[in-house]
DNA sequence: GGCAACATGTAACTTGTTACATGATTCC
DNA sequence: GGAATCATGTAACAAGTTACATGTTGCC
């Protein structure tokens, strides 16, 4: 399980508010590992329970109060521990994928409907990702961890064009059936 | 939820038992939608429940009975109905990748000989796709279905091969830091 | 005799999703 | 006045994992 670790992760970078951290699960980090605010809730408490977060409340002036998370010794050390182990093969979902498996019962209206939608979404993607690396990494001094986020950041930008292209190649495939 | 969906897609194909509805996840289907034979009897039990599937139970000389499944006409219905529902993005979690992200509070050697063994992962299964491929699509003539499973096939090798070089070029850029 | 493959399941637990619940501030 | 954003959570349920449980056949 590396809901834990992947939060532990963001914390390395600043203390933060579970509010702070859905956000960055929904940009940065979350591009490559997803959760929702209710499952980073739950496991902050068990990171706290288990001392590897330290959790203080801090009252922000008309705003309703903050609690911020921040990493203890103890958290960066599990982060290490954790990192020497073996990663896990990523989970692979993929509904859209299914479905090319039984062509013969299924719409393939909708489904060349899904093909142009998926294709959006992933040029989306592609986009905000150029954008971060041209606004945060180009022609700037990075440090290790920096350089560690430009690296996934390439890979990511590489991943979903050439995602793009083979949706595209199965769009023309889909067509002359 | 598209494991009940997954399941009925295996079954268009024929009737088959649990076990070898387990393996097929193992093998074909499975390259893009993972279960274990727990959640395939648990989910075949819904089916069942649904009126998606009809199981019989069948004696085999020796060895021990089989319960094979059909899928039912209002099965074939679901399975329309669903495939005209928009799909979902898929669940993306990454391990590996999130360990690139605290690269100063990680083992890099460690992180090394996990790359080298997800390089490896990716060329044992881009060999699988290759020979599959030859083996059962190569200079035949293929119905609507066949042809649909050919269209996932082909994108998995192309994915599996961009995967290995990108993970290559990370762990070139990972030597060079 | 031992191991792999065949064959089906239950139980306990962890993760992930959906819906609910509340309340303040800021911008239009 | 209404919508968006800030801010934190609970409850119920669905999905996925790990461990347990049992018994056969066929091969070496």
């Amino acid at each position: 399980m590396a809901l834990a670790e992947a939060i532990l992760v963001c914390l390395t970078e600043r203390p933060m508010s579970g509010y702070d951290l859905a956000k960055n699960f929904d940009a940065s980090i979350g591009f490559f590992w997803r959760a929702s605010h209710q499952q980073i809730y739950r496991e902050l408490g068990r990171l706290r329970e288990k001392g590897y977060v330290l959790s203080e409340e801090v009252s922000q002036n008309g705003k309703p109060n903050r609690i911020i998370h921040t990493l203890t010794p103890a958290g960066k050390k599990a982060l290490r521990d954790w990192s020497t182990k073996p990663a896990k093969h990523p989970s692979l979902k993929d509904d859209l994928l299914v479905k090319f498996y039984a062509l013969e019962n299924v719409d393939l209206d909708a489904l060349k409907d899904q093909m142009t939608i998926r294709i959006e979404q992933h040029q989306t993607k592609l986009v905000k990702y150029v954008r971060i690396k041209e606004r945060y990494y180009d022609g700037k001094d990075l440090d290790l961890t920096q350089k560690g986020k430009l690296i996934v950041l390439e890979q990511g930008i590489l991943q979903e064009s050439q995602t793009i292209e083979r949706l595209e190649d199965m769009m023309v495939k889909l067509g002359n059936l």
